[in-house]
DNA sequence: TATGGTATCGATACCGGTATGGATACCAAA
DNA sequence: TTTGGTATCCATACCGGTATCGATACCATA
């Protein structure tokens, strides 16, 4: 027992026995057992994450936040992927949740109403990450997908464009693509406009997807002035139909995408797109929960917005 | 003691107990601890990973692979990120060992010996993954960066390149581009050439630094008729510096990435680089992993070589 | 000297399962 | 009837820690 207040540094032991502890631990090659210690104390050193998939960089990115902000906690991250499907995911907390993790971070804040009820009863940190737009079971942090479609509505409203197509993932799996999608529709509606062809991508989406859409929706419009798209993977995609077929983005054509990858910046033609703080979602994320588990700490806001930004071509 | 052997479905239970057993653990909504389960049996229910990086696409992509494969085997994967250095390397595996994990997954062959030691007295399955050129631990699944290297080269020379170049990661850091590397330089020297320039990149492998560093490549020796990227993403940042300079890929200079990423599909220059089965690496490590938890099973082989694809523009 | 307080330490009882080796009951064979 | 085997079930002892509380020693104060 003194040993084990000894290591953990827990008080009520005497600097010389603190001593003889480490030393002895040292000699003996002592690695303390986390099974047992989270079995045992009230607080376990896992915590669990939960997001949609793990091959969009944009999630892998939260992650590597999320491994980020846990070093030197002495917690380990529990990862599991839902592929977008509500069933998998109430699943995966179910079973992420039989681990008595410290606390749990997921992805959105939309789940049904039984998932919501399972993290609810968990009755540790719940930390939902990567929407504001709603209410958190527990805490959340992220952005307003609805005030970012809107602003870029704007954005491409005040570039001159009239006649606009979207190009995106559906929207019974993506909800925060739909969110966005309706932020922008909103504020087009607000200057009396409205999109002229909506294409839905079903499966990932990936430039192969973005190009082909691009394709399609010109030839079967050409006049279309604007393309918004759900993310930068499909609007890369349309870049590279433009490239190829010697359209002029900025002029003939505006291209929008969504999350600022980092490979947009490079892109030989201007694409317009909103930058996302997924690093910093994923690091926050951790804070939060770590802040949540002070018991006695002043209790935080129950939602932190953070800043994305417009990043508009020349 | 007989409701635990019901429940997971080892023997010595009468049916009708078990219907019995099953029916109240339904009714009270009874869920096991798998952390007690875990401190408790020989067997326990995480699985460790551990990989250089994860807002790295290739590894994210490992991870969705791993995940999959993980699906319905009722363990857990805890990762752990090591952003390529090894003294973090090694102080994750010890945590990750901490929690007597089923099975260990990490990426690449080349750790230092303490590191080496670490993982073998370890005792349970340790899958190192991503390469092959080495000897593993225990067992290990990937290709050779090696021969992915000779190939490239092979084919550069035969579509004519004579005066290459290449750009790439610091070879301190990346042990399996150094391999490619190596690789490239063999065969190039086979046919009595050898690199005109060689840029490294310290930091981030982004389109961006492609870039710039083929801007400075070129305005260097403007004669290079041929540049190896370490990966895709620096390979992109090139192909998008010809795209705005008017120069034609596949006639002026060849340009040559790594990992055959999905955006390089539709890019609109020709990109010669090669695929590599990442999301199986991942998938089939966990095979690996789960077969050598079977103490009788036949011993696999301890090394697995996949076959990656040479994609050459048209 | 008696009394009370503080610092330090250790015995004990869990945490929630699983491995193990009986105990019990029932049936068939001797 | 006795003996032995099989199918089930359960009591017990851990797994490796931590919470809790009592024991001990030592010092200062009355």
């Amino acid at each position: 027992m003194t040993a084990s207040r000894a290591l953990r540094g827990t008080g009520d032991v005497s600097p010389e026995t603190l001593k003889k502890v480490r030393l002895a631990a040292q000699q003996i090659g002592y690695v303390g057992n986390p099974l047992a210690a989270s079995l045992s104390g009230k607080r376990s050193g896992l915590i669990g994450v939960v997001v949609p998939s793990v091959s969009n960089i944009v999630f892998a990115e939260v992650l590597a936040g999320i491994a980020d902000g846990l070093d030197g906690s002495g917690l380990q991250p529990v990862f599991g992927v839902t592929d977008y499907d509500e069933t998998r995911e109430a699943e995966l907390i179910q079973s992420m949740l039989a681990w008595h993790p410290a606390a749990l971070i997921v992805a959105g804040l939309d789940q049904p109403d039984a998932t919501r009820n399972l993290l609810q009863r968990a009755d540790i940190p719940i930390v939902q990450i990567m929407d504001t737009d709603g209410d958190p079971v527990d805490v959340c942090i992220g952005f307003s997908h609805r005030d970012a479609g809107r602003e870029m509505a704007g954005a491409l409203l005040a570039r001159g464009a009239r006649r606009m197509a979207y190009i995106g993932s559906s929207h019974a799996l993506d909800t925060r693509a739909r969110k966005r999608f309706a932020g922008f529709e909103t504020r087009l509606n607000e200057a009396a406009q409205t999109f002229f062809d909506i294409q839905f991508v079903d499966g990932p989406s990936t430039a192969t997807v973005g190009r082909g859409l691009t394709e399609k929706v010109l030839s079967d419009d050409p006049a279309i002035d604007a393309i918004y798209y759900s993310n930068d993977d499909l609007a890369i995609g349309g870049a590279y139909h433009c490239i190829a077929h010697g359209l002029s983005v900025g002029q003939d054509i505006h291209l929008a995408g969504f999350n600022g990858l980092e490979i947009t910046k490079t892109l030989p033609v201007g694409l317009a797109t909103t930058l996302t703080p997924r690093r910093q979602i994923g690091s926050k994320s951790v804070e939060m929960a770590l802040a949540g588990l002070q018991k006695n700490a002043p209790l935080g806001p129950k939602r932190v917005t953070l800043q994305t930004q417009l990043l508009l071509p020349d």
